[in-house]
DNA sequence: TAATTTCCCATGGTATCCCATAGTTAACCA
DNA sequence: TGGTTAACTATGGGATACCATGGGAAATTA
């Protein structure tokens, strides 16, 4: 699960260290890199590991075959990622188009989203997580967790 | 379950003991630390253990992919929170921000919720608890228990 | 050959690990 | 039942490993 918000720098070459714990995240699925594309949703990146671009799939999968969302999605999600392995330190180097797409020049800031997580340039990201926060304080109800659903305890 | 309240000292390195019943309650759970985050209703910390987190990402993916609720809710817990694990000892490192958000320097208060619990600076926790012993007597009756509902002990 | 890109090594700071101690509670036994 | 032991909790501090980052050399690619 990623977890958390973390802000790294981007050096001359591109490089930027994924956060250790995304590392872990995603080494544990079976590829040692995250994928990695330009959100559809505003200027921003999306990312995740194996398991987040195999449940896209699944999804994928249960649309009809000629349904333009299903085009749509399969463009910008397995059309659009590019997989950027880890170097030996962790880190990966961000393709031009995608610092473009985000703004992005001397700082990422990885947001962890559970299943998945976005990079924002850190300025573009400030009233995004005010907005969010008020949204979260005004309408605290809307979110109820289930009454105990899993098995053990 | 977390119940009771416990105070416990934070040392020179951001350092608190997790309350021993805390402890076992969540390493049970299959993540040997907590998952705790600045309450986006006042000045005090939220955590709880794997299971909370869980939750809390199924009651989110219940929502539609791209609502905004939805993404504010992804933003403000699973972007604001961070995973504390345990050292040898059971302690965790409370982050500095984490820390300042809450008010917390000498001392952390941990109160069981049930499901979830907080961390509160002493001080500010005293009339919070005066609070809500008013209130609790003042609305007895607001409290029923349910006709038994769960499957497990 | 010029310009990238990839790999490798170096470094400062921080967080994690490890060992040690005190106090408390629980367990035990005569 | 009283006293002793054992186990565990909370705490302190030093050593170590890891993280994020910078730069150079080798390997590609155009």
């Amino acid at each position: 699960m990623f977890v958390s918000t973390t802000t790294n720098g981007i050096d001359a070459k591109g490089r930027v260290s994924v956060p250790a714990d995304f590392r872990s995240v995603v080494t544990a699925q079976g590829f040692a890199g995250i994928y990695v594309w330009p959100s559809f949703n505003g200027a921003f990146l999306e990312g995740g590991g194996l398991r987040l671009l195999e449940d896209y799939q699944d999804a994928i999968e249960d649309m009809d075959p000629y349904d333009d969302a299903r085009t749509a999605f399969e463009r910008v999600i397995f059309g659009g990622a590019k997989p950027l392995m880890f170097d030996s330190t962790g880190r990966v180097v961000l393709p031009k188009p995608f610092m473009e797409h985000a703004g992005l020049e001397k700082q990422a800031v990885f947001i962890g989203l559970g299943k998945r997580f976005e990079i924002w340039n850190s300025a573009d990201y400030q009233p995004e997580a005010a907005g969010a926060l008020k949204f979260a304080r005004e309408n605290k109800t809307a979110l109820r967790t289930p009454r105990r659903r899993r098995e053990e305890g």
